[in-house]
DNA sequence: CAATATTGTATTGTATTCAATATAATCTAA
DNA sequence: TTAGATTATATTGAATACAATACAATATTG
């Protein structure tokens, strides 16, 4: 191995990553479109569908998102009715989100995404689960 | 399964991607910042370090991204003298960007890049080859 | 109890991303 | 050869991301 060979990007493990990230992005965007979510509030939403409320620091641990993305994002998501926010009455720091009417029904909806995503990634089950749990072992260690 | 078990989010395998994709971003943005990089700018030099000339289009096919993020982070570059733009003479529709000699020796500083990040992704060699080959398999799939 | 530290959220600034659109140059086919 | 198609890049607009900073509320400590 060669002094600058580790420059090189087919030796990166991180590139890979980001690129796979961002091509699956795209596959989202034209079917989120079609019920008006953009990826990053489809996984709030999925957080709402299973929790109901939640504050904004716990969304952020569960989706490794800072304040500065979620604040802005919950604002909108707010103003569309899928969600409401709310200062916690004996801790008035905290902010409680809770999923609206409009939200639930939402999930009907979006219930087809992840069958019609499946299908475009074109791995096997073998690949698909090594990956989940590789990608979970290096979240996990941060 | 029951018929929403596909919404919660310990049942995608998009999601692991995108938030470890991000995690690993985190990391090079202060080892990054030393040398006045961004992570993109990074990717992009990787790419001048090996082929010294090509054109906007040929890095956004080896990068996967389109000439709307290029164009302006290649301008940007160009005013930090890390590349030149210049227009095909024969073509005048392509821009052809080449390595200065100022990007040439940002190489050695990068050079110690690749380990700090690889000491902190708490991967074992089987699990970081394997992770290789599945997102590159999941990117040419595209 | 008052000063200080911590916590939870919000704001600001910078830099992507990408879809959609625009534009200029080149190619192609009738 | 010339009108229309294609190609390569640029611009615009919307939505993240995140570092850095701010700020108000709560907790802690001497």
């Amino acid at each position: 191995m060669k002094k600058y060979d580790c420059l090189k990007l087919e030796n990166q493990l991180c590139f890979p990553l980001y690129a796979a990230s961002r091509e699956i992005l795209r596959m989202y965007t034209p079917l989120l479109k079609e019920i008006d979510l953009t990826y990053t509030q489809y996984i709030v939403m999925m957080v709402m569908w299973e929790k109901k409320t939640v504050t904004v620091g716990e969304i952020g641990k569960i989706l490794y998102l800072d304040t500065g993305t979620l604040s802005p994002l919950l604002k909108s998501m707010e103003k569309k009715s899928l969600i409401k926010r709310q200062r916690n009455s004996l801790d008035e720091r905290i902010v409680e989100i809770s999923i609206t009417e409009e939200g639930e029904k939402l999930k009907e909806k979006a219930a087809s995404i992840p069958q019609k995503i499946g299908s475009c990634i074109k791995l096997s089950k073998d690949q698909s689960e090594f990956l989940y749990k590789t990608l979970y072992a290096l979240l996990n260690a941060q």
